[in-house]
DNA sequence: TGTAATCATCGAAACGTTTCGATGGGTAAA
DNA sequence: TTTACCCATCGAAACGTTTCGATGATTACA
């Protein structure tokens, strides 16, 4: 049941009147906040239902201190799209409604003054960041400031911050693992190229020590290189398989198995027969590639999810410990890198 | 300047003390919607730099009966990614923050008392709506309640609502055309099989109905399929496309270039040698995509962006006449679709 | 010099909640 | 029957703004 726009959204003030008892009580009837008979809470009850009552939240917001609101910034999507950053945003946005919590969120998502203010307006009551850099201003404000916040992502010091991250290194890692056993003793990784903007991007710093330390390991060659989807870094994938024959797999993080895959093509060499590729990437956008890719899978909704949940558990009890989760992906074997001949 | 969280953040009244004047007068100073002498109007904006002052926006929306917020409603990214949401996202996104609007987002989608409710609890002044159908309850909702909207996309009567969509039809019929002038005599739009939901989705009636026409209107063959990107889907294209040797082009709205792409591969059939393909679809994602797609721009930033600011507008002048825009996009020749050989 | 008009500023009420302390009726214990 | 206590309910203040009407000082005009 809901009103006529036209006219005035009843108040608290309505259902008290209507249903014959102080303001206060129907207050606490409906809050639960103190005891209230049971014939009482119906009449209330029956009066709220009757008139299409609904909170107004700006009012609760004012008295109650809280706008139990969540705000999220989140990279632009105008020229070049961050494929995980939907998924995040999505996957804050469930766990804002489960805790029935609104989400608000902004593109101005390297601003730290405007990431404060919504805040210090009382527009919300904690922050969900994302696309940190290993160092990043905007962390170290919101912790000065005491403002409750959570990271998709993280940083290079996070005493006492909630997270949930991706372990990048880890799953570079397992992709080594796995095309070694493939035969391959040269491979590559194609790292995100950081926007200038973003120099020591976390999950480009973390995946390449986990290359390196992998290859290490293994005595296989490993070559990094940074990379992204312009024309420009793609006539440097297609020089650098040109260059190097011997180099049969690579390793590609987000969106560079497109400038990866088209290089390939151009060159003529098939994928999996000539050149075996893992893809750390989401399992949504697997179904937009082709071939199917062989990846390590990167929970990006789950992420999303939690980083949500974190916040917002920590919003309702503040004495809460700071929750860092370390998320690692399975590796799904499809058709860009098949499994080991000998477990065929 | 910003204040230490700890303690309770400044306020008017603090305001008003510090620069010797009374509350009222810190409002009209800041707000301007009464003269304030200059001295006065300077010492209010020194003190509220001392105090890093920042407006409390829930009282602000209490007594002005407005939340500066718009809110959107956006599907799920949990299970399929609707990559184009995310593009319209982040465009409404930035015409908030450019009129300094806040934007809530959620997504329960297809809840109209939900969507209702934004409003009507006062955490929005208006509503975004996308992937609409041809009729849709949350419009006829919104528009029954008097609450104002606009539409990414639009229903079968958009009488006095504000809109902002892009013609599929004529997209697809200029798709047509360039295939026709190719030399293709026969060929399939794969259409996006709408969810159980979503029986009568606009893109999907409308690119049908220009596909019809105009493969009418040249006598050339054309062919409907509805199709996403999951396994079935993919089998059912692959069928296709063995059954019907003599269909040698195809237009793709949105993802469903995904499994036409792995079915032409899987049947060792060639892009654009032996099959042209011309996409609808977002910019942004052609850079994913190989080969690189013939399209027409689907500007979805922009329709974002735009549906932002006709509500916004809308709600700065509730006499302002509905907006109703119908974006084209450009065919972007690539190399799906060569330009045909007479212009070379 | 007196009156009207103009201007900047002030005071108070209001927006719709939440929450504290007070009140009064009822029951249990004395 | 009194006293004490508990319980449900009430009344009022408060949250931080915006805005209306009033006030007093200044200027303009007769």
């Amino acid at each position: 049941m809901t009103h006529n726009g036209r006219q005035r959204a009843p108040t608290m003030v309505d259902i008290a009147k209507r249903s014959g008892v102080a303001l206060s009580t129907v207050s606490y009837a409906l809050s639960g906040k103190r005891p209230v008979s049971p014939e009482v809470r119906a009449r209330v009850r029956k009066a709220v239902e009757e008139l299409g009552f609904q909170a107004h939240a700006p009012a609760r917001a004012l008295k109650s201190r809280s706008a139990r609101a969540i705000s999220v910034f989140c990279p632009t999507a105008r020229d070049s799209l961050e494929i995980e950053s939907h998924l995040f945003l999505t996957g804050i946005a469930e766990a804002a409604s489960e805790f029935d919590y609104s989400m608000l969120m902004s593109t101005a998502s390297q601003d730290p003054e405007g990431i404060l203010s919504t805040i210090e307006t009382g527009r919300a009551d904690g922050v969900v960041l994302m696309e940190v850099r290993m160092a990043d201003e905007r962390v170290d404000r919101l912790r000065a400031a005491g403002h409750p916040f959570s990271i998709i992502g993280r940083t290079e010091m996070n005493d006492g911050v909630s997270y949930v991250d991706f372990d990048f290194a880890g799953a570079v890692g397992r992709a080594v693992d796995h095309l070694y056993e493939l035969g391959h003793r040269r491979m590559a990784l194609l790292n995100r190229a950081p926007a200038l903007s973003m120099p020591d991007y976390g999950p480009t710093v973390r995946s390449r020590t986990g290359f390196e330390h992998a290859t290490a390991e293994l005595s296989v060659e490993g070559d990094h290189l940074l990379t992204g989807t312009s024309g420009r870094h793609y006539i440097e994938v297609l020089r650098y398989l040109e260059r190097n024959p011997d180099c049969t797999a690579a390793i590609t993080v987000s969106v560079t198995y497109a400038p990866l895959l088209a290089a390939l093509r151009d060159l003529g060499r098939r994928v999996p027969e000539d050149f075996s590729v893992v893809a750390i990437i989401a399992s949504q956008i697997v179904d937009l590639v082709i071939p199917p890719l062989t990846t390590i899978e990167l929970p990006a909704f789950e992420m999303g999810r939690l980083g949500g949940e974190i916040l917002i558990r920590q919003l309702a009890d503040p004495e809460r410990p700071p929750a860092q989760v370390l998320l690692e992906g399975p590796l799904q074997v499809r058709s860009s890198a098949p499994p080991p001949r000998r477990h065929r």
